[in-house]
DNA sequence: GGTCAAGTCGAGGTAACCCTCGACTTCCAT
DNA sequence: ATGGAAGTCGAGGGTTACCTCGACTTGACC
């Protein structure tokens, strides 16, 4: 009893590097990815994988042979997506208005979502739970706490404005993005213009209603 | 060639009364719409029949022979129920400040949606297409344009509101409603609050982007 | 209480999507 | 060129929903 099977440590099966693949499977990986890519954002992130498959131009059965699962798509897909986040929040910081830099935040963040229904499904799951995407999107809410501490410090944005706060109009805002983007792509522009007028400092009413979150 | 069948005009059978029941059938209908009235509530309207039907205590069968599709269902709970909305609206039109009274719409229909996931995905379908649901959205819109005119006339609603807009924050509204409603029944109203701040006339500014819709 | 239209039942067909697994094919190292 | 590991294939089993239809049951009226 209470042999101990000797196994990896869970830093080796992180750090494994993935054994090099055959040709055709390396160019059948990639073909994947690419069909994922395109079906995830025009279909959105609850696109059928059969759908994957035959834009690939490959069996159902080699898809799950290269991505076990959906997550495994979009651990692979948008990471690399996202890594325009830092950028955006990076322009944003360097902005010497703390308010323009607020809202170009926004509206950088929102044109990304507007241009892939998959990306948007996949900033809307609350807690995308585990994965690089979770990473990414850990990071991109670092970025957000300090845009939102330097333009409330600057006094342009309202002092009752919370990060909490941040997720529902991001909510509300990617809604607004999924329903039109097919009859009026730039509506959320409009929805986006109203929300940024009411949280300037100088427009705060106070709330009302009880805690954020 | 060219006959014309007798066929009772439309007319007629839009003003056909229904045939009086059966005890039974009555009794099951009334069950039907208790259980469906419930399971839209707590699940959305997307909600399996089935499981209207066992809680119902119905053969699945029984269900469709008095309701032969979702959208019967729609047309009967929906109606009744969006009552309320004409009261909201009179309520709003007789504040005296043409501000509260938007404000308070606005406010009201999002409280009857907080309550009720069903009618949330009800209202949040664009146009309900045909059906009585839709006659109700109609009034309904004839409600609004009425209130948002006098919040403008008045100088408190911000001029470039336009009524294609109220339909973009309630899609935005009713999201947040659906998306908090287990977790933070009450995050919709901060939202509404910093949308509102945006929608007073001296919050606004120029909005930079193209038509509404 | 008998008749039969009205109502009820639920098994089962259709469909969309999931994922697996054993038989087959292809690459590549020798 | 060939053996065998690596990769590919797709039929098929599982699930969850939809909706139908023929056999059965029941209520209402005589």
């Amino acid at each position: 009893m209470n042999l101990r099977v000797p196994s990896i440590s869970y830093d080796d099966r992180m750090a494994a590097e993935p054994k090099p693949l055959r040709a055709d499977a390396a160019r059948n990986r990639a073909k994947l990815l690419a069909a994922a890519t395109e079906v995830f954002a025009e279909q959105g992130l609850a696109a059928p994988l059969e759908h994957v498959a035959r834009r690939a131009g490959v069996s159902i059965g080699t898809l799950y042979a290269h991505f076990p699962n959906r997550r495994a798509f979009q651990d692979a897909i948008f990471p690399a997506r996202l890594a325009v986040l830092d950028r955006i929040a990076e322009t944003a910081l360097a902005e010497p208005d703390p308010w323009t830099g607020f809202a170009g935040f926004l509206e950088g963040v929102f044109a990304l979502q507007a241009e892939d229904h998959g990306l948007n499904d996949a900033l809307a799951q609350r807690f995308p739970e585990g994965g690089e995407l979770a990473e990414v999107c850990r990071r991109g809410a670092g970025h957000a706490e300090r845009i939102v501490a330097r333009a409330q410090a600057a006094g342009r944005l309202r002092a009752d404005f919370e990060l909490a706060d941040l997720a529902v109009v991001t909510t509300a805002v990617s809604q607004v993005i999924r329903e039109s983007m097919g009859t009026a792509p730039h509506a959320w522009r409009r929805c986006l213009a109203f929300f940024l007028d009411g949280l300037r400092a100088e427009a705060a009413h106070p709330i009302p209603e009880p805690r954020p979150l």
